[in-house]
DNA sequence: TATTATTTTTAGCTATGTCTAAATTTATTT
DNA sequence: AAATAAATTTAGACATAGCTAAAAATAATA
């Protein structure tokens, strides 16, 4: 039976070899936990001894086949709780990831079967993330980000990057959700920035950091 | 903040402190939870340091009224929590306390009354047990149980007396759940036991243990 | 390549929560 | 009332999980 912290760090480390290639270094870890390297080493090396992450000294770690197995089962608990937070309780997608943080470590053969069943077996989370079956596959997530586009393409927003509260609540201001579309009507060398109209109305500004972090199916 | 421990005692104190008046002691804790009384010895002494139990040493615990109304919070959650497994996600009555008693311990300001809402404000759980409103104001337990009638008398099974496991499992297979009505056939003086017909089928026999731990409403 | 800087690990400390065994207090019997 | 039994607390241990500071290894730079 893993621990919350067990399952915190699999989870990170699974998100992290999702970005970069090759062993997952201690200090990116410790950043991403809020926690210090040197708790990371202790963990890393606990998670190593149960067969669980393959760890060589100062080269960095890396999940085993069931280490990832188990990252897997706690992402699809994430996501679906997020699911329900969203879609049931009506909490907006900027302010379910700490509650999803405490629900995905919940303890039980067929919970989570029952509240996928009881969701209707949805494919992604609020913020666009593919969620992971019942037997741990998972759809890639997308590629294609906002800034690869010229003005005049448009595109429908798939997924936020990342699910951190300021981008969404960014995003919510400018009124850009999962399904908008948009359109490039400019794009400024002098600061990267792009002119985008949301859903046909009116001309927002977004910068090169946001537009970064917006995947999308180019139209 | 509170502890999952913390949270289970104050719980646990809450509960006993319903079933006898007086001061609790450690043993009764201490079995309660399936822990040792020199644990709950600590814990105790750390629940008065905070100011949410006044103990006297070897003299037991009592809830102080913040005390009672953290405990009334985790007792608001685990019912709700309880609702939801059963009413949401199809669960058996007889299955979700353990769940609950991880969901229970959830940190959130919004979630148990969003949850609260999306329920539509039950006012008993699956046993049957009351649910504190968001003030923690709760209905009294019901104090009538089956055993108190005579043959010929009829009545309501309302609550399920504890939340065993063993006891739920045996109603399912008689058939016997909230709201059935019950009409008493025969009483045995030789070991206490009672035969009973169920919702008007055929007669069944309920030993005097059962007979005590399921309440009614007297028709 | 030698030196310096950065990263990572180890060592040692702290806090929480649990346990067993011994000591103490309270309750029950002779 | 004294002796014995039972309940409760204390003392000391262990496991988990975090931290800081020092040591060691690796990477970057002169
Ligand atoms: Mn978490
Ligand atoms: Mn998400
Ligand atoms: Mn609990
Ligand atoms: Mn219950």
């Amino acid at each position: 039976m893993l621990t919350h912290s067990e399952e915190n760090h699999l989870k990170c480390i699974y998100h992290l070899s999702n970005k970069s290639n090759g062993a997952i270094n201690t200090n990116a870890i410790a950043k991403s936990l809020e926690t210090k390297a040197a708790s990371v080493t202790d963990m890393v090396q606990k998670l190593a001894t149960k067969g669980l992450a393959s760890y060589l000294k100062y080269k960095g770690v890396r999940l085993t086949t069931k280490g990832e197995k188990e990252a897997l089962k706690v992402v699809r608990k994430h996501r679906l709780w997020e699911v329900f937070l969203v879609k049931e309780l009506g909490y907006n997608w900027d302010q379910v990831h700490d509650i999803a943080e405490q629900l995905e470590h919940i303890k039980s053969s067929t919970l989570i079967d029952k509240l996928d069943t009881f969701l209707e077996y949805p494919k992604f989370d609020p913020h666009g993330d593919p969620i992971p079956d019942a037997n741990g596959v998972i759809a890639s997530k997308p590629t294609t980000t906002l800034n690869i586009l010229k003005p005049g393409d448009t595109c429908t927003v798939i997924c936020a990057k990342d699910s951190s509260s300021d981008l969404l609540l960014f995003l919510d201001k400018v009124h850009i959700s999962l399904g908008s579309k948009l359109e490039v009507i400019d794009y400024f060398e002098f600061d990267g920035s792009y002119s985008v109209k949301v859903d046909n109305g009116s001309a927002i500004t977004l910068s090169t950091k946001v537009a970064e972090n917006i995947f999308i199916d180019k139209l």
